[in-house]
DNA sequence: TAATATTTTCAGAAATAATTGAAAATACAA
DNA sequence: TTGTATTTTCAATTATTTCTGAAAATATTA
């Protein structure tokens, strides 16, 4: 019975580490990333590298550096045992805060670079039907990115609740 | 001075094309798929895949895989002139609706895998603290993943102007 | 119908991204 | 300081994704 439990334990395990890693993987993120901190999600104690090689089944290089991309990120925080030279991890288990800080990072990484550009190009001059269009698309494109960053802006500052009341209400 | 113009116009299409389809490598889409569709929103005309090929510089087959790959998310149209033979293709170009049909797709083809996932590991049984860890992930993940889908839903449903004048009154 | 234009497919090639593993660097204790 | 545990780095390897190009399929016209 006990081992019936553990099989079950294990596979729903598995489950969740595949298809949160699947989920990572499609959005642009690393998959062992997104594994790596699906592991540390479940567990409920601060991990070091070689628990996660294991669960894994990866090579202590691929952990250490896909760890200290998510510490990067902020969804992943060290911890130390006294009397323990190994570091120790565990994840951020608030899913609000967790998707408030991938959305963050992911702005500022991926979103603020096309702002960048765009701005560059409001610039252009001449005419034609060409111009017309690039400078038309610019346009939008800058107002849907800067309303995308101020929806986000105004998002992070509110909390959980506050702000799903507040969808609910509509 | 003609000249000079043609040159910048050209420059700044490279430049939002780049900048186009990085955004899109960088959240798992295709980089070719993106930037073809850049070339459309920039053109002022539908466009055959010769010329899509002849601008980006890619074969055949990847350009016709690609622009069916944007048709089926909805973002690029057909379009036929008479006399002509050839298919030509044209984007959506209303930022909006096009952030929309990005959102539904991505929500259709990557959200709702792992809310199925989740449905299946919500029944898991046993005790124990590991048994209780993945509960309580699979619980506000789940959560999580429903108030995203439902925060989508209602957006969808909005159109642009309702959506932003709502959010500049908070 | 046959001839021609166009689109689609897909096996193999090329490009890109992820991973390994061992050496170097670092941290800590004695 | 020296020895040991641990983390970090990175060149080489491996895996994955994307792209090509030519052949097959489809559509169109005469």
């Amino acid at each position: 019975m006990i081992y019936l439990c553990l099989v079950k334990l294990e596979e729903a395990q598995q489950k969740f580490i595949q298809g949160w890693g699947q989920l990572g993987a499609s959005w642009g993120i690393n998959r062992t990333m997104a594994q790596i901190q699906a592991v540390l999600l479940l567990s409920p104690k601060p991990l070091c590298t070689d628990e996660v090689m294991e669960k894994l089944q990866i090579s202590r290089g691929n952990a250490n550096m896909n760890i200290r991309e998510l510490i990067s990120w902020g969804v992943v925080y060290k911890s130390f045992i006294k009397g323990d030279r190994k570091e120790y991890y565990y994840s951020e288990k608030d899913m609000w805060q967790l998707a408030k800080k991938v959305s963050r990072e992911r702005k500022k990484r991926e979103l603020e670079p096309l702002v960048q550009i765009l701005g560059e190009l409001k610039t252009i001059e001449g005419n034609g039907d060409e111009v017309d269009e690039i400078k038309k698309v610019v346009k939008s494109a800058n107002s849907m990115a800067n309303r995308a960053e101020s929806v986000l802006d105004l998002v992070m500052k509110l909390d959980e609740n506050v702000f799903f009341k507040w969808f609910k209400k509509k």
